[in-house]
DNA sequence: TGGCATATATGCGACGAGCATATATGCTAT
DNA sequence: ATAGCATATATGCTCGTCGCATATATGCCA
């Protein structure tokens, strides 16, 4: 088809090429009250005015795409210094009506507490259940979300599904010290499924993934346990050594 | 920052929004005399005219990502229906000297034949080796690819190693049957390290990734093995039964 | 026919997973 | 004060897989 066989892509002369439209979206997650949630926007204007959609912003001409999602964020939901991983990029031609448009997906990942501090109860924004059959509207509404939204939050899933146990996705939804029962419910509801509370901990504790503070909880109505948090790989693996006291 | 606070992006005015160029590079990977290579395509113009880039192609306006990165593997390479997922994109700000673009990164997987049958042996084409230290042309010298490419390459080479045994990765890399030594051998090629060749077997046919066919090796210098084929996952599994005869 | 290089089968010890049981600890109701 | 409770934490058992070693099978070649 191309006569140019062995250019990356021709000249520099503004004509030649087409230019397109550059998102980013952000999947923003979370598990707030046992549920995984994501954050969705009300758009207020056509196309797909009064739907909900992922919050978004063009990008711009000297703007990083990673500045980008992360002005997505503190734009549309106040947050910043937030875990933030890129997804997938998605380009169809007909994905928005308007004009050609891709979308460079990014996952933010934030716990429950931070997230309950900065959104405001605006009714803009929305705290959406992801379930396994969809997306629901906190009062129980199925909800169909904008453009190919709904995909890019499938995808967003099935990713942070796979990462669960060879990366950082379970600590970035919990406050810095967690118990361990927490971090094994976030991993229940993300997984969908219940875990063996045994295996976990030894697994969690002998691989090196979490160190003991050793401090423990305060006012449960049960004994107290103790309060872990993320050892990030590479640093002095002292892994076993329970050390309780 | 932004003023507006509940939209996607502007409104469909073609003016209120940047537009870039979107360009899609292959990492077209393979095994080839037990070293992992790349296809590199000389670049004819400016910038880095003369060096060694991946083949890409700048996406056209009513064409699909994916369907751009076929169209390069096809322009460059004279190659068809080979594997072809999405890795990653990438776009700071000035990673085109020439203006803004930003490049969605595909990797692709030929099984050595196949990619013997397609490479002409144009001085425009070399098939690189990718070491633990770098890229070298075949004739041992070190190579230094034009633009961000060298980084495009090395996420390349992360991805395929972590999908190494929970996807098709390794099967893409050989012919429709094949010997389980040579399954090793790709394995042990991209991710650096010998492996134990009972485990690796029991593990390939117990886990019904891998099926006998029945069928052997022929015209070889010692006992010719049992020749395999991928299983992929969700047929009727009938993993064990070890099915010689 | 024996040697060689590889394939294939079998056995063994170590380790981690799943599971069950026993004990510890902080709170609360009486 | 004390018993009951819900949870945490420790220990032991079985089983499957992994790494490793050994034994046997098979095709080619000198």
């Amino acid at each position: 088809m191309s006569q140019r066989a062995t250019t990356t892509y021709p000249t520099g002369d503004p004509g030649a090429v087409d230019r397109f439209v550059v998102a980013v979206d952000v999947v923003l997650l979370s598990v707030v009250d046992g549920k995984l949630r994501t954050v969705l926007v009300r758009r207020g204007e056509e196309p797909f005015s009064g739907d909900w959609a992922l919050p978004g912003v063009a990008v711009r001409s000297g703007e990083a795409l990673e500045d980008a999602a992360a002005r997505a964020l503190a734009d549309k939901a106040r947050l910043n210094e937030t875990f933030l991983e890129q997804l997938y990029t998605f380009g169809i031609p007909d994905r928005d009506p308007r004009s050609r448009a891709i979308s460079v997906s990014y996952y933010a990942l934030v716990p429950e507490l931070a997230l309950r501090a900065a959104l405001d109860e605006s009714s803009e924004l929305v705290l959406a259940v992801i379930d396994h059959d969809g997306i629901h509207h906190p009062d129980g509404r199925e909800l169909a979300p904008a453009f190919d939204h709904a995909r890019i939050l499938a995808t967003a899933v099935e990713r942070i599904r796979g990462k669960l146990d060879y990366s950082s996705v379970g600590f970035e939804l919990l406050p810095r010290r967690f118990p361990l029962r927490e971090l094994q419910a976030i991993h229940e509801t993300i997984l969908g499924q219940p875990l063996n509370k045994d295996s976990f901990r030894r697994r969690m504790i002998t691989s090196g993934r979490v160190r003991a503070t050793g401090v423990r909880e305060v006012d449960t109505p049960y004994r107290p346990a103790e309060l872990y948090e993320f050892a990030p790989p590479g640093e002095s693996t002292q892994a076993n050594e329970t050390e309780t006291r």
